[in-house]
Parts: structure tokens; C-alpha cells; sequence
DNA sequence: CTTTGATGTCTACAGGTGTAGTCTTACGAT
DNA sequence: ATCGTAAGACTACACCTGTAGACATCAAAG
């Protein structure tokens, strides 16, 4: 559960595919992975990595491992993007949608989903 | 103008200080720092790694530079946070929202704020 | 002119990251 | 019983990053 230790691009792209998939063998892992062309080798360190960062948890199953994601995805994102929101936007969400507004980044669809959020959250509140 | 290439954490720190104050000595960039506590070496070092990365540029003044960005923040922002709603939230600022909201991560304020740019690119549109 | 201090350059070094090869071992197929 | 193969372990290696010391130089101060 302590995501104390920081979990890179490459890894998050294998810890994606646990929290999708659910616990699985380096087998499936890799097969998950195809499109992003790594090596077998790669993703086994990648795997071992994560393993040693805590970030997943090894059950052994006969000869093989099953891996389970011990960090939670909800988890994560919330460290990364509030990273990001105290870095770039003074730990605000409303700069930050003002920034894509700005640079005509909200589709008519975008909008219209965050007008529907606001007012269910300024009726729930 | 090219951002091809990444801005570390530390780096940004300082390209935040040329973003405040506009062209700089390193002696001013390092004055504006001395809350980091680095050493000046290492503010140095990230200046000329900056230089190196193109993102600022040094004018000959006498006997020192003074060192301007080259790269705008708006554009790294940009950058900086698609990079993460493309990786965390599919692209769209939406769920973004929603994940803040639902962690309680909203003040009122930030939901009135929310709230009025919303209505205004409502309209606007 | 000499000393000193600031300025930029070079070098350093450990730890993280992307990417992957090699080695060992044990299971499953023959 | 044998052998190829796959899984995990170990090793590798270049580049980035955070952090900083050492050195050369030149202008200012005395």
C-alpha cells in the first residue's frame, strides 16, 4: 500500500495491465503488452522492479508467478496528478481546465460532461 | 522554441524563477533559489544543462550571461499536463475532475470557480 | 600590480530508468 | 531418460538526474 517509492513510465504501462487484467502470470503480462514491442527480457525487469518497489505482489503458482498489484490505480493517480496540479497550478483544478480551455483543448462533449459534474457536485454539496 | 527534449523537476525550478523575474544573472536566479538550499554549483549545473537542452538562452553581458527562457511556459505546461491526462485519464480533463471531486480534493471555491469558466465557455461557444 | 571573489566550465558520482542479454533450472514433450 | 524451452535471477550498460566539488579566469578592489 506505501507508494513511498516513486513508479516509472515504463513500469506504470506493466502496472496497467494488472489493474486491468487482474492478477496475472508474466505470460499474460507479456502478451498484454505486445504492442509496445519490448523485449521479453524487458518486461521480466520491468516485473522484478515492481516487485522490489512493492508495487506488486509475486504468488508463487506451481513454477510460475502470479502477480497482483499491491498499489491501488486509484492510488496512483492521485499522487501523480496532484504532482502535477501543485507543480504547474498551484494545487488547483480550475487553472488547470482553464489552461485547456484556453488552448481550445475541450471538445463540446468535454464541456458538456463538466457542466453536468459541477452541478451534481454544487446540487450533492 | 523546440521542446523536443524533457525538463527535468530541477531544472523546471529553475526555468520557473526566468518564467517570474524575466532575463537573469545566475547570481539573480540563485538569489530567487535560496529557498531550494542548493548549493550554487548545483544551480549552475542546472543552468548549463538548461543551455545545453536549448530551453534557455545566455546573452553575453561583460562578463557574465544573462540567461533567458527560450522555451514558454504556457508551452510547457501544455506539455507537462497532456502528457499526464493522456497517460492517466485517457486525454480528457473530465475524468480528471471527477477523480479530484470524488477524493474530496474540491473546495467550494474550486467548484464555483469550476462552475462560472464552465457556464462561460458555454456560452461563448 | 596583486589579491580576491565571483563566474562559468569540467568533472564526479550514486541512484533511477529504458532496454535487453545471459545463465540456471525445472517442467513438459518425446 | 533426454532435451528444448520457458520462467525467473542476475548482469549490463548508456543516459538522465540530483547534487556538488575543483579549477580557470577575469574584473574589481586595494
Amino acid at each position: 500500500m506505501q507508494a513511498v517509492v516513486s513508479i516509472s513510465d515504463a513500469e506504470s504501462r506493466v502496472l496497467e495491465v494488472l489493474w486491468r487484467e487482474g492478477p496475472s502470470t508474466s505470460e499474460r503480462v507479456i502478451a498484454a503488452l505486445a504492442q509496445e514491442d519490448w523485449e521479453v527480457s524487458t518486461i521480466k525487469t520491468l516485473l522484478a522492479r515492481l516487485v522490489k518497489k512493492r508495487a506488486i505482489r509475486p504468488r508463487k503458482e506451481g513454477r510460475r508467478f502470479v502477480y497482483s498489484a499491491a498499489l491501488a490505480r486509484e492510488q496512483w493517480i492521485t499522487t501523480e496528478s496532484e504532482g502535477l496540479l501543485g507543480r504547474l497550478f498551484g494545487g488547483r483544478v480550475a487553472p488547470l481546465v482553464q489552461h485547456f480551455s484556453q488552448h481550445r483543448k475541450l471538445s463540446k462533449a468535454d464541456v458538456a460532461e463538466l457542466k453536468r459534474l459541477i452541478e451534481e457536485l454544487d446540487d450533492g454539496e
